[in-house]
DNA sequence: CCGCTACTATGACAGCGGTCATAGAGGGTG
DNA sequence: CACCCTCTATGACCGCTGTCATAGTAGCGG
């Protein structure tokens, strides 16, 4: 996994993504960091004076960003755009990784709420703006395929926390069978909501 | 919070839980348990030899039989048993805690799948047990509802999901929403599912 | 060359974590 | 009393972590 992302600032905060990712907040040490990211130590301190905290939230907005702009691109890329097939692609985005590398990692977002809700106020409130930035992308594109405006947001946090807790149980399960599960269940139900009255 | 459970062993695997669902795995140390627990320490390595990973594994399976138990307990308190109404107990319990002790806690078993998945087989393994018991508890709820067999774990493995996740980001946002915007979506689609043939 | 800024390089420190070693109580049983 | 088994009590060890302090280099405008 050669990072090379533009800067070292930028590809500390990537690595950081991705260990926190795998091993959880606590786990993940600030020179593992450094070195996963090919940067030199002694920038940690420069590029992050707010210490590990900083480093922590920067990442989880950054994922927050990142899982905002993938919706942007599966709605791109579908041919015929429905509710039911976006979450399926956003399903299948996770067991092809699972299938292909393996379970190493699940949700960095998930793993900084449950390892700094109630320890880190800050880090707490930046994966609280993840979720919202998530359900937001989600929401406008379910309007955008004919979804009433107040059953887009719903459905949107159904979407994500249904996708969440699959995340976590195939990974425990080392088997993509929940995630497979939520897709097919909750796609018939999503498609229902498309307003076909225009 | 006095525990007081019977014997110390015991009060350390509840403790255990407590206090991993509330600051992960990682952060939770093994003193800390004892302390809490009101557990001398020097018990510590003579009750769980395998170290902190066994202590986290008994845990986790511990909060897996809790779990479900709640489930039958659930079923056996709702005067007209469907679907949806379990769904809706099983959320309504979260959406208590969290209104009124705060939003200081989450899923142990949530917990310990972010922080031990990739560093810890066991604890992996019995986060998957714990899983499976808990899926096993609601599907037999649900085929007691009228729900066919092949329907049952697949609408399981989605409440759990679907639970687990909006857990996750109401910790975040520190809201309930995702709780009750869960269960009230998906309620009708799990009484939909009851076979009315007979 | 000076001075300034951006960045890097190390080393040290203090704290905490899990684990081990060793020894001590308590209470039954022979 | 001697013996043993269960449980408890400490203290020490070692490794790791986040953070700080200090010093060094690179480039650039003047």
């Amino acid at each position: 996994m050669a990072v090379s992302g533009r800067g070292p600032r930028e590809r500390m905060v990537f690595s950081a993504a991705q260990l926190i990712r795998r091993d959880g907040v606590a786990a993940t040490g600030m020179r593992e960091v450094a070195a996963h990211a090919r940067a030199p130590r002694g920038s940690l301190q420069h590029y992050f004076p707010g210490g590990k905290e900083q480093l922590v939230n920067e990442a989880v907005d950054w994922a927050g960003r990142y899982a905002a702009k993938r919706v942007a691109r599966f709605l791109a890329a579908l041919p015929e755009p429905t509710p039911g097939a976006l979450f399926a692609e956003m399903v299948r985005q996770w067991t092809d990784e699972y299938e292909t590398t393996g379970f190493g990692g699940g949700c960095p977002v998930a793993a900084a709420t449950v390892d700094c809700a109630e320890s880190a106020a800050s880090t707490r409130e930046a994966a609280s703006a993840a979720f919202t930035h998530w359900t937001g992308a989600v929401a406008r594109a379910l309007s955008g395929m004919g979804v009433p405006e107040e059953r887009a947001g719903p459905l949107a946090t159904l979407m994500i926390s249904s996708l969440e807790g699959a995340i976590l149980v195939a990974r425990a399960e080392q088997d993509v069978r929940a995630l497979t599960t939520v897709s097919r269940e909750l796609g018939p139900l999503l498609d229902a909501a498309v307003d076909r009255t225009g």
